[in-house]
DNA sequence: ATGCCCTATGATATAGGA
């Protein structure tokens, strides 16, 4: 089972690109963030000619996130139930895994209101991804959050920055311990560099590698041994009017 | 470099992204 978490950056401005990777890579699930268009918006019908079911939380202008799936997806839950109105967190159970695409708050300024919300926001997950039911668990999304100075391409550059910061780091790393979770890209591959996931559009940082670690896959412990491959799809970054992230793929037996 | 780029918006500048 391929399973792959992809910030598309507006699924509309996209699809043509959307539309060419499930045709080409094929995976069985397809994580999407950064919708950018509310659930009536969402291309159904092109997804579901290529044989995919699409649970779709749409939000007007920011956020929203879809879960893609070939198989049958039960349980799919929205958010952690708290009355947020971002649309930020999408779940469903795809053969006995239990997977949960997210789009954690970017942040924006350190003491910023939306820094405070990212803080909080990480708190919550961590307790609701503890009270998920028992079993394999798959979290993936778009993190906003860059855990070691490994997974920029200067850390001198991005020092004390949002996705930097030791607090950020420190309410994503309680995250993943609390929830006993692998950031299954770095286990595979614990020292490297330019493993990137995210490459600003700006000063051709894609072509310099100059990017970020920012999109996460985090499993259970026993999948770990199930997990076959993992790979960044870099092609997908490349061309015209790519997305800034590019889709993060893991395969499990 | 306070810059570069991209998207959505009852838009023609602004907010947000990372």
């Amino acid at each position: 089972m391929k399973i792959v978490t992809w910030n598309i950056n507006s699924v509309r401005a996209r699809l043509e690109r959307l539309v060419e990777y499930l045709r080409t890579r094929s995976p069985d699930v397809l994580c999407l963030q950064e919708l950018k268009c509310t659930d009536d918006q969402f291309p159904f019908a092109e997804v579901q000619a290529l044989g995919y079911r699409a649970e779709v939380f749409g939000q007007k202008t920011y956020n929203g996130v879809a879960l893609l799936s070939k198989l049958p997806v039960t349980d799919v839950a929205k958010n952690f139930g708290d009355g947020d109105e971002q649309a930020r967190v999408i779940a469903g159970t795809v053969n006995g895994v239990r997977i949960v695409g997210l789009y954690a708050p970017n942040g924006q300024s350190l003491g910023s209101e939306q820094y405070a919300y990212k803080l909080q926001w990480y708190g919550k997950l961590s307790r609701w991804l503890s009270a998920q039911p028992r079993g394999p668990l798959l979290v993936c999304g778009d993190f906003n959050v860059a855990p070691e100075d490994l997974d920029t391409y200067d850390p001198r550059i991005f020092a004390g920055q949002t996705l930097f910061t030791p607090q950020e780091r420190a309410a994503w790393r309680s995250m993943v311990d609390a929830n006993h979770l692998v950031d299954l890209f770095r286990a595979r591959a614990p020292t490297q560099t330019g493993l990137f996931s995210w490459w600003d559009y700006r000063a051709g940082a894609f072509k310099k590698n100059q990017g970020l670690r920012i999109d996460h896959v985090l499993v259970s412990a026993d999948l770990v041994p199930r997990c076959t491959s993992t790979e960044v799809d870099r092609q997908a970054r490349e061309g015209k009017l790519p997305s800034d992230h590019a889709p993060v793929e893991a395969s499990f037996d």
